[in-house]
DNA sequence: CCGAAGCTCAAAGGCCGACC
DNA sequence: GGTCGGCCTTTGAGCTTCGG
């Protein structure tokens, strides 16, 4: 039986990675002419053009896209059984680990994370990705795009793994001289209150309405923010409250804005958040001492 | 030794942005 | 609008390596 060029793989995933025949070969210690009929060989093999001329470069074909996560887990895979049994010496290990987190990550815990890598992997960079179109997690995980997802949602593909990270309880931010402390804070009075919902993905619902609904009481969300910092701004200003995790309040507080916290006055579920990665990451010794080392730093902090 | 595969070098041709 | 230079991909020619 005639097995296809592997090597070709390799090409490929170089190829749809730069999206060009220079950036490619450069990628690869090729010449361009090199790599050019490299391209023409996968051409051959896949039986379709792959990436084709726009303007002065390329881009990919449908099938070339349709093709490019399976193309990366391949070669990944085929990297790792290669490099399985090599000790990992983080002194000089180069990696950038690209994670996707929110605030309630990113506050209390990359300074202490960022702090663990530069004392044992000097070399490797911390890099926080945005949100992508739409939700595209499990896709990114599958792709290799996203080293590790840091969230509370469990709405992820079932191959991936997740691990607790921390618990948390939301508690409430309003200006110091906000009338709400004016009198004993209840749910009633709370509820009274504009407020501000922070969704990613635009959401003004969740768990805090529930929880009033059962009650029979509903609030009004004046204002959407995609993250807590960016809403605790609107708070000096504004008669708004925002309900926010309580492992915010510590860096919340260094930023020095006149605001005061309260309880929520009334019981709500506590937040799991948890570390999110794809299988083929979990025997990769750099991925596996990321992980531990994310999971003691949220053990640490309050 | 010979052919196949894959490489480099050099050159051609297309596209884009800067400049007049 | 036309010209020019730079960048990119592609291709022809020739070289090296390797297996039969």
């Amino acid at each position: 039986m005639q097995l296809p060029d592997m090597n070709l793989l390799v090409a490929l995933d170089a190829l749809l990675d730069e999206g060009s025949v220079v950036g490619a070969a450069r990628r690869m210690n090729l010449s361009p002419a090199a790599m050019s009929r490299t391209l023409t060989r996968i051409r051959d093999a896949v039986g379709d053009p792959v990436l084709v001329r726009a303007g002065r470069g390329l881009v990919p074909t449908p099938r070339a896209i349709a093709l490019r996560s399976q193309v990366r887990q391949v070669v990944e895979q085929a990297n790792q059984l290669f490099s399985a049994n090599h000790d990992l010496d983080l002194a000089s290990l180069e990696r950038a680990f690209n994670l996707r987190a929110n605030d309630v990550f990113i506050a209390p815990f990359s300074a202490p994370l960022l702090d663990a890598m530069r004392q044992q992997a000097p070399r490797t960079v911390l890099r926080f990705v945005p949100e992508g179109a739409g939700g595209d997690e499990d896709q990114a995980l599958r792709d290799g795009r996203l080293d590790l997802y840091i969230s509370a949602t469990r709405e992820l593909g079932p191959e991936i793994k997740v691990q607790g990270l921390f618990s948390t309880t939301f508690v409430c931010l309003a200006r110091n001289d906000h009338p709400i402390f004016d009198d004993e804070i209840t749910a009633e009075r709370f509820a009274a209150f504009e407020q501000i919902s922070v969704s990613r993905r635009g959401r003004a619902l969740g768990p805090i309405d529930s929880a009033l609904g059962v009650l029979g009481l509903q609030r009004r969300v004046a204002l959407i923010t995609p993250s807590f910092h960016s809403g605790m701004f609107s708070l000096p200003d504004s008669e708004l409250i925002l309900p926010l995790p309580e492992h915010m309040l510590h860096s919340v507080a260094r930023l020095g804005l006149p605001l005061r916290s309260f309880r929520m006055p009334f019981a709500l579920e506590p937040v799991q958040v948890m570390q999110a990665w794809h299988p083929r990451f979990d025997n990769d010794p750099a991925h596996r001492w990321l992980r531990q080392t994310l999971k003691a730093c949220c053990s640490r902090q309050p």
